[in-house]
DNA sequence: CTACAACTTCAAGTTAACTTTAAGTCAAGC
DNA sequence: GCTTGACTTAAAGTTAACTTGAAGTTGTAG
């Protein structure tokens, strides 16, 4: 596939593509004349670093985590270390969540006068 | 509290709450002489300030969240819709979160070769 | 075979969220 | 009353993650 093609089924565009290889993020097969050639495999790579920023990681750890060419194999303990704070960062945003709706709801004021939104803002700052 | 203070208790840098206190995120209730003396209070709202950071919210959405002087009153229904954006993350989190753990664990020779770390993805992908 | 749209590189520009620096102010201890 | 250290402002600098611009190259439709 051209770079166009990749930019349109991705949603990346091309001059992201070109930054991310440039980075190592994603590699082009090879070139016909002086146009990249991606294989379709990038498409789901691509996914996988979309979903990494989603998740709040760098592309520096997104490229730790995914590997690259500097650094093909992957390290299962760093993978199980950034489940576990993928994990935290979830029970807060769950209260973060939990805390915005009640806000929306809540009839205090202010949101930080109504204790039950301070209890869950509080479990969330906690970490927990 | 003199900048100091709240630096130290909240972790926040002194400059960083000047900048806060620019952009309007948090207020100095006076001033003794020269320099600002803040409340109690804004150690909570430093502290809801950095949960929104986590959960992925940019300065000037939090501002919107949690009101500024300029912007006092809260918006029920963007709180609704901020909860509903988060629900989505969470969701994709937690796949992403499963799927890290699965690819520590599992024996294929890459992740994108393993089916369910595949499915897993594609779950986070798909928004679900 | 020529025009042109889509590619290429490399450098510079952009935005958010801060941090750093320079130059000045002030309360407190000696 | 003078030094010192923590504050002040305003402006410039930093980093990540891209985007834009300028100048050149190429496959393809006419």
């Amino acid at each position: 596939m051209e770079i166009s093609q990749v930019a349109k089924k991705s949603g990346v565009s091309a001059s992201t593509l070109r930054f991310y290889e440039e980075k190592g993020l994603i590699k082009s097969i090879g070139r016909q004349g002086i146009r990249r050639v991606f294989s379709s495999n990038v498409l789901e790579r691509l996914e996988l670093i979309a979903l990494g920023r989603a998740a709040g990681f760098s592309l520096e750890e997104i490229s730790g985590i995914l590997g690259t060419d500097a650094k093909p194999d992957i390290d299962r303990a760093l993978l199980l270390k950034k489940a576990s704070e993928l994990d935290g960062t979830i029970k807060k945003l769950e209260a973060m969540r939990d805390g915005l709706q009640h806000a929306a709801a809540c009839t205090a004021p202010s949101h930080l006068e109504c204790p039950r939104f301070r209890r869950l803002m509080n479990l969330a700052a906690a970490g927990v």
